[in-house]
DNA sequence: TTATGATGTGACTAATGAGTCATACCACCG
DNA sequence: CGGTGGTATGACTCATTAGTCACATCATAA
């Protein structure tokens, strides 16, 4: 997970790295990302990005452990707290806002992420699931759970299954979102995107049918 | 979209590469199957198969267009047919029942299905969609539309957003499904699968609230 | 100034994979 | 039998990429 070399750069030297990597992981996916491109992106030679990674596997996982996730956290923190007293899907509507800030305004980490989800069999998932357990799909479990106790919810539903269509539902929609609008900013649209996000919870709640 | 020389193939040599070709397709996915892989597995040389088809690219085209569309055809047509007089989601009941069939009984096929729906930004997708172009995420469009005419589905939902949540609805229910009974078969199972489905579909229709 | 250790470099190796081509094979016809 | 056209072959070329290593450079401290 990033060698000793790679924390003693300077400040300004390493967030290049983190963003040529960031870049790369984004837009080509880790199989397709190659470490050249990065090092080249970077402005470091092959050589030198080898002493601050150990192979590309340590970078990807530096860059979900170490970036994705601690930001991640920042934005979801808040939403995660005091949830004891909120209604389901009052809930659910925090937690999404949260998420699709987080992806409005980290665009390409959300998308590194988004790969992650849907490469659940890839070898690095896999590992990456061993060294943290309670990833999986099982990110509403749950707050699912919780809302069936209260009565909120309907109680034939699957839980682990919602819990998989929530995750599903959530990234549709912010994909469905930006294939519709490529170069939108959440400053310039904040509307819209609330809109088609309060459309989603509706489906998910209500259903669509008359 | 192969050559004349693999048309003239005996049916059974043609069979075998048809073979070879969608088990590696499906299990590497387009970017990471190798031709050799295929011309082996196939049993075949490396400058035969190149015989038969112009490059990598015009197999996937070939297992796309004269495999996998005509087959899943097969399973779609009476769903598609005398649709007129249907309830919306008993239509959509049957196509859903259509498609986890054909998926069921064509694995392997299905996943390459899957893996296109997920990529439709790669460039062999967008080259497919310029072929094809009412592929898309359409596929519910003209049904959703006609279910907010007829009244059955409310009038205050995004038509190519909701065509869109179909789709993924449908292979995360038929993906989480397998998760779950790796080794089932359809004959094995039928009951448990319509069941993973009726939820998907309740949900779709209600909702999940209580 | 010079020695030392840490850091930077890119040519190099080894592996892989797409696509080519000279040659071999084979069936059929005159 | 010999010629002709279609088909089969796998060694080869060329490009790409992960990872290495011998050497260059630089900052600091004696």
């Amino acid at each position: 997970m990033a060698k000793e070399t790679f924390y003693n750069l300077p400040e300004e030297k390493r967030k290049r790295i983190e963003a040529a990597a960031i870049t790369e992981l984004a837009n080509a996916g880790y199989d397709k990302a190659t470490i050249d491109h990065v090092a080249q992106q970077a402005g470091i030679s092959k050589g030198s990005f080898y002493q601050y990674f150990k192979n590309k596997k340590d970078l990807m996982f530096y860059i979900i452990f170490e970036v994705l996730m601690q930001k991640k956290l920042a934005y979801l923190s808040p939403a995660l707290k005091n949830n004891e007293n909120l209604d389901f899907f009052t809930h659910l509507r925090e937690l999404f806002v949260a998420g699709l800030q987080f992806a409005v305004e980290n665009p390409e980490l959300d998308q590194i992420g988004t790969w992650f989800m849907r490469n659940t069999s890839h070898p690095i998932f896999v590992e990456l699931l061993s060294r943290v357990p309670d990833m999986a799909a099982n990110t509403y479990g749950a707050l699912i759970q919780k809302g069936i106790e209260q009565g909120q919810l309907r109680t034939d539903i699957d839980v682990s299954y919602t819990s998989n269509l929530i995750t599903t539902l959530l990234s549709t929609t912010i994909e469905h979102y930006f294939k519709q609008n490529p170069i939108a900013t959440y400053r310039d649209s904040k509307d819209e995107i609330l809109a088609a996000f309060n459309q989603m919870l509706k489906i998910l709640k209500d259903g669509i049918a008359k």
